[in-house]
DNA sequence: TTGCTATATATCCAAATGGTTATATAAGGG
DNA sequence: CCCTTATATAACCATTTGGATATATAGCAA
């Protein structure tokens, strides 16, 4: 594949552990990059490269103050992850099965008058 | 690494397409191997091996009938993936903007009452 | 300029991964 | 028994990936 699709991007970028402890710090406030590598106990370069990638996918957000880069969260990539596992949430929400069973209702029979 | 934690293997499972596929096919009903292959348009041997690593991240069951393999989801492991991108659900929702701040407001202040 | 700090990139490597093809296993049918 | 169906596994391959090491780039200070 040439290029994959944003979302399916966003799966994966998240699929790494450091990736995640990086997304979970911002979550914070923004970071430099040697903030991130202190706290994420990893050296500088694969801290740059994971940051590509979450930058790639656009996770996260660069801004220079002098010789730093900050890094910020872009929590809106996440969305589609959530979605896509919480149209699975009814198998394990004991809410959602009388969600269901009245969805299901209404498809079946006729509207209530009421 | 020797071997990872079954959550962090259930979010390198779920960053294959094809898995992911697999397990929404699966969110309607049980399959077989053979069901699979021709809905999702894969090889028989892939399927099978996409199946194995969701099996051992447990987001499956099997079932034997003659010579069929069913398959049926077990969805209760993408909670930990849900719950994890949840946890940034207050960057893109704006109702949790309401929440924090009623939710700090309980912290910093005396109790209601009421 | 030289040198120091902060970050990115290049290069390399071992391991993991998705995929194919071939083969094994197991269950039924003739 | 042989043959077919259904599925799993083995062997192999090309690509990707996480990580380390070395180097480049850029900003600032002396």
């Amino acid at each position: 594949m040439t290029r994959l699709a944003a979302v399916e991007d966003v799966f994966t970028a998240v699929a790494e552990p450091h990736r995640r402890r990086i997304l979970d710090l911002l979550s914070a406030g923004e970071r430099s990059v040697g903030d991130i590598v202190r706290v994420i106990h990893i050296s500088q370069p694969l801290a740059s490269k994971h940051l590509r990638v979450l930058r790639d996918v656009s996770l996260v957000n660069v801004r220079s103050d002098r010789q730093q880069r900050f890094y910020s969260l872009n929590a809106a990539g996440l969305k589609p992850l959530h979605a896509w596992a919480g149209s699975f949430e009814r198998f394990w929400n004991e809410r959602f099965d009388r969600l269901d069973a009245h969805l299901q209702q209404l498809q079946t029979q006729e509207p209530p008058h009421d």
